[in-house]
DNA sequence: AGTCAATATCGACAGATGTCGATGTGGTGA
DNA sequence: TCACCACATCGACATCTGTCGATATTGACT
């Protein structure tokens, strides 16, 4: 829908038409969505989702990938709040934060919502 | 189960686990997903949502970024099938491809999803 | 034709990013 | 204490990516 009262004939550009500009700073939630933009990183979460709670070790080799780079994928979810990580003695489990994930899902969804 | 060192009390590694690979290639999500994880391209829609259709024209201004580089950014979200192109004479409208971006959040919140 | 305006494309550049090997850190158990 | 294991960090590298100016391309209107 047009904006703006200078709205000429039908398809045309209106310049002066000052876009809705909610100026909300969508910063934080294109790093996220950044973060799961991955391949690798979408893979991990998968994984984790269908098998709960996971040993960083099991995951460097479903994922062909060396120790220190899955580390470093793990790090970038975790920071992003979309994995969690409990440490147990030696090893570093991952599971996914169901609700972040969720809530990332519908802030997407709400983009495109018609404001 | 031949107890070896796998699959032991509770909190414990258990490497030969077969973790659950669907095998599903999510590279084509994974892509679009990152498309959408460029604060540019996120603001884009956005505004294109909150303005139905836009001539790339105005957006170089509430953007702050050169022609060149707002046409690489259509390109790459129409490409992903984000957003929609839509040429009148000499100008290009953007619309938000609503259910494309409606599948992809709900596609982000299924990969959470426990199966 | 010729001119202007809006887009798209090209070429180049700086900065970000994924990857690895090597090394550091910390817990486990002989 | 020592060795071993899992994990994190570091340093370096090639590649990808966002950005711009310059240059095409396309359409509209004299």
């Amino acid at each position: 829908m047009t904006v703006g009262e200078n709205l000429l004939a039908d398809g045309v550009c209106m310049p002066g038409a000052e876009l809705t500009v909610p100026a909300e700073d969508l910063a934080p939630l294109a790093a996220r969505v950044k973060v799961l933009g991955d391949p690798t990183r979408m893979r991990i979460v998968q994984i984790l989702a269908a098998n709960g709670s996971v040993c960083a070790c099991d995951l460097e080799e479903p994922l062909g990938l060396s120790q220190p780079t899955v580390s470093h994928h793990l790090r970038q979810l975790t920071e992003a709040g979309l994995v969690v990580r409990d440490k147990r003695g030696t090893w570093a489990f991952f599971r996914v934060a169901d609700a972040e994930v969720a809530d990332l899902a519908s802030a997407v969804r709400g983009l495109a919502a018609r404001s």
